[in-house]
DNA sequence: GCGACAG
DNA sequence: ATCTTGTCGC
């Protein structure tokens, strides 16, 4: 992704809850839930960890290629933490570090795979989403738990999944995507459909719970990445 | 009023 | 998310 001159960012944190919650009404209105992406060609993946027991946020963005998801470049991004952790509101403290991660890849992404809910929020703006609106970028929140929302079981196989509820609404989907683990929640951040976003996690399922983009980002931003790059 | 509550 | 080693189960 080239040096973005217009990138909108969260605004700094004033401790303004009910501000940033309308803030996240406004945004939820420029959703688009209609499949609208294009030819997958690269995909990213973002995520969050912190340093100095939260002192320090540190987003990382890995870029694959779509068809073998074999890594092609990481960034790391650290900026000093602003706002503690508020149920609802994890995307005011992440964005901003995420953001300057995904903008310092090589290339845009076609679609991004955000650790966290899309719309699938109280106001229908978990992080995916406000992401994919800002950005403008195709994206989809890949959660390993539930915010908001209630499923019936979901089968043992991969590939089972069944519908997440929300407010009589369909909101996303439990994904089993590995046998024997427990399921994903997953939903769609912007410019991506209900029914497609599970298949298009699925697909970057291989051999682990998470799917490759999230996975590996996580692996970074966590510091597990033992000793450096995806790239020996 | 009493829980629940992504990362 | 993070603090943290080995250990039990598939």
């Amino acid at each position: 992704m080239n040096p973005t001159p217009s990138m909108p960012v969260p605004p700094p944190w004033d401790g303004d809850v009910a501000r940033a919650r309308a803030l996240q009404l406004e945004l939820a209105a420029a959703v688009r839930l209609r499949d609208d992406y294009p030819p997958l060609r690269r995909l990213a993946g973002v995520d969050v960890g912190f340093e100095d027991g939260g002192a320090i946020t540190r987003a990382a963005a890995v870029l694959l290629d779509a068809r073998t998801l074999a890594p092609l470049a990481e960034r790391v991004a650290r900026l000093p933490t602003r706002m503690p952790y508020i149920p609802g509101l994890l995307s005011f403290r992440e964005l901003p570090a995420v953001l300057e991660a995904l903008g310092a890849l090589p290339e845009t992404p076609d679609l991004v795979f955000v650790d966290g809910q899309g719309i699938a929020h109280p106001r229908g703006l978990g992080i995916a989403a406000h992401l994919g609106v800002i950005t403008g970028l195709p994206a989809i929140g890949v959660a390993k738990k539930i915010l908001v929302g209630t499923h019936g079981e979901v089968g043992p196989r991969r590939g089972d999944r069944v519908e997440l509820r929300y407010r009589g609404k369909v909101v996303g989907a439990v994904l089993r995507s590995k046998e024997k683990v427990r399921p994903l929640v997953v939903s769609p951040g912007h410019r991506v459909g209900l029914e497609s976003a599970p298949e298009l996690v699925l697909a970057c399922c291989t051999r682990y719970r998470l799917p490759e983009p999230t996975r590996l980002a996580d692996r970074i931003a966590s510091r597990r990445d033992r000793g450096g790059s995806l790239f020996p």
